[in-house]
DNA sequence: CGTTAACTTGATAGCATTCAACTAGCGTGG
DNA sequence: CCACGCTAGTTGAATGCTATCAAGTTAACG
């Protein structure tokens, strides 16, 4: 068992956790609640690049550069605990299953980038839709959230739409069809899958690539 | 200095390296040439995620995980060496400086996906070519391979447009906008950038994601 | 009740796709 | 030698998905 001495924060909806270009001396572990990370275009207009939930940690990706190239705030209420770059450092190099275990995260962090990358470049507003709720759904499913098919997920369809890069109108217009077609269920700020095999179908969604089945290194290192 | 045992291989264009669904033993590195990581879809139709040349590891984010959940191909005659996961864990285990390198290559290429979506999210068919161009002919002058504004870049426009996310028309309407716009020349492989400043512009390039300043732990490491 | 944020719906415009045809270069085999 | 097929690039016309602009609804809240 480790103890790890941290710092606890709480945060409210659409407070900035981390700002673009801020120095970064510290990890972000969230405990309750969903952030985003994004980043900002010269327009002033933003991207939501992925959502981090319970569990997660939001900026893994910088513990290796001094300055962010991207934000994280929070997109509910939200307690987070940081943990200093240093120690993560000291940790890995004391414990090789936690590096081990940092690596994987690092890996699936970047496995569902390139998802998201097949997602926007590839399939429609329809498809790139049911993906995402698809995705979060199972990460729900993961950490036992979800019920009767059933899982909160407080966040906006402006900032929806965002992450999805397509108008929030349009949207709107695209939650409606799926609902239309008894794919799924909305009651703000809930939302209910009837239909996992239709939607998936949709959607093109292939869990493989969030690697529910943990590291390999972690189970090879520990199966004998 | 190192020495590490590698097996190394020649590749013709389009030849496959690794394939979806490989039982991974070795990262790739790449000696010579340009190859593209993808994915492919349900219906067959295959998403470039990315582009690796000389210097770059193409599967770093393999170690981690048993099965590929995606593609590596040649884009051009390659030469590759691979080199065993488990020298990579041995060498990373002994040699904390390695560790960190390794850790600073997948964080830059997991930034490189980030920025990909932002491209492909927010920004039109110009915006994302002209950003592709920019960031090729980025990291090919960090290896000094551009002269004169000009590089190599072997690939054919049905490739460019699968790693775009536009169709292969769409990106001949688009070069040639380009082109007659004066802000680039194409002679096929080669691409000469006539104006940096202005494609940066179209394009919303801000080269940070590269991280070309190198790793933060390294330089403090080294520093006193 | 007025105000605000979020959601919904309609009409129009525009960018990218799709389908199709045509050109150019290049290697192969009759 | 030339015909042929193949790959890559180019151009045109029509369709369609998504954005844009605009307006209206609903719910929460002081």
């Amino acid at each position: 068992m480790l103890a790890v001495r941290t710092t606890s924060k709480e945060y409210v909806n659409h407070q900035e956790i981390f700002r673009e270009g801020d120095d970064l001396s510290a990890c972000c572990f969230i405990e309750r609640g969903i952030v985003s990370r994004y980043k900002t275009l010269r327009d002033g207009s933003t991207q939501i690049l992925a959502f981090y939930i319970a569990g997660d940690l939001a900026n893994l990706s910088s513990t290796m550069v001094a300055i962010a190239d991207h934000g994280i705030r929070a997109q509910s209420d939200v307690t987070a605990h940081f943990v200093p770059h240093q120690v993560i450092m000291e940790l890995c190099a004391e414990h090789v299953v936690i590096g081990q275990a940092m690596g994987f995260d690092a890996m699936v962090d970047g496995a569902m980038a390139w998802e998201w990358i097949v997602n926007i470049g590839r399939r429609d507003s329809r498809s790139r839709t049911a993906h995402l709720l698809l995705e979060m759904a199972t990460r729900y499913k993961v950490l036992g959230m979800v019920r009767d098919d059933a899982f909160i997920l407080p966040i906006s369809q402006v900032d929806l739409s965002d992450a999805l890069g397509i108008t929030p109108v349009h949207l709107n217009r695209t939650l409606r069809r799926l609902r239309r077609d008894g794919l799924i269920d909305i009651a703000f700020p809930q939302i209910r899958i009837d239909d996992w095999e239709g939607l998936a179908e949709v959607a093109g969604f292939e869990p493989v690539y969030l690697h529910l089945e943990g590291p390999r290194q972690f189970l090879a290192t520990h199966a004998a």
